[in-house]
DNA sequence: GCGATTTAGTTGAACATTCAACCATCCGGA
DNA sequence: TCCGGATGGTTGAATGTTCAACTAAATCGC
């Protein structure tokens, strides 16, 4: 017997439209600005951010590719651009010869602690400026359900 | 005087880090999805989307870009693979001889309305199975409010 | 009417991402 | 100990996206 499509109800649909609008336009801002005042597109600035806050600011390649929500090829080809910006430096694991540590460089932090502040202050333009104190915390509760969601599956 | 970062508070840290994660996963999730069942990334998936929804099914080249919130760059690019594709068509505007009208085709249509049920189920798998009726309609108040900030702007 | 500006759309190059194939090393068990 | 699978990571090719430059046609101002 076929399988009816449960679909969407017309609120579902308001919904899912306004969703697919505004992280698009979101994201879009965020990345065009970063591009243009730190030269780099969003994902690599992420890989900075969870370089800088790792102990002793480097992280295995898998560990940074969970980190940053990543695939492993993807990272791969991220990290040898940013090797050769010199923001990002590879290292042999001591413990396992297979594997690569990242770590970030002096030069990639500085960059990184130039880039912040625009950033920022762009997501709370983009976002959190235009939420009431309410609504920030339902979309937080919001998007940790749908990530334990999403990933726990 | 230097102006002061208006950095995030933990809450909205909290906030904005979930939310990277709830959105890269679930879109991440529902492009492979596409690419695997219909051969398409979600973004062309869209603009099949508006054609069909569009009068004719036809709409011009700079109406479609808008409604599918993609630049007239991406947009020629795009196209010009669908049009390969045989899903879409490309015909003179009569009215402005600079302007060109995407057409979906029927093998277009057939391919969309085969590639829907598996998507929206994916939508509903993937976002409104993990809300409350509340949560669905946070976010689509929040993503209103947010779509509006961020065109409006 | 006519030059200046704006609008519509395309193009190619540079860059980013995905996918599958691949090599090397590690680990578990007979 | 050695075999088979699992893990860590890279690579190249195919595909998408961005950016700036470009052509052509419409529109504005006079």
């Amino acid at each position: 017997m076929a399988v009816m499509t449960r679909w969407l109800d017309p609120d579902e649909q308001r919904t899912w439209r306004a969703y697919l609008t505004a992280s698009r336009v979101l994201m879009d801002n965020l990345d065009r600005e970063l591009q243009r005042d730190a030269g780099m597109p969003h994902a690599y600035y992420e890989i900075l951010v969870q370089l800088s806050e790792a102990p002793g600011r480097q992280l295995r390649m898998s560990q940074l590719a969970q980190a940053a929500g990543s695939s492993r090829s993807r990272l791969s080809h991220a990290v040898a651009r940013l090797e050769a910006a010199g923001w990002v430096r590879r290292e042999d694991c001591p413990t396992d010869r297979r594997g690569q540590i990242a770590l970030l460089t002096d030069e990639g932090f500085a960059t990184l602690a130039a880039a912040a502040p625009g950033h920022v202050e762009g997501v709370r333009r983009h976002l959190f400026d235009a939420l009431s104190p309410a609504q920030v915390d339902q979309l937080r509760r919001i998007s940790e359900t749908l990530a334990e969601h999403l990933t726990g599956s």
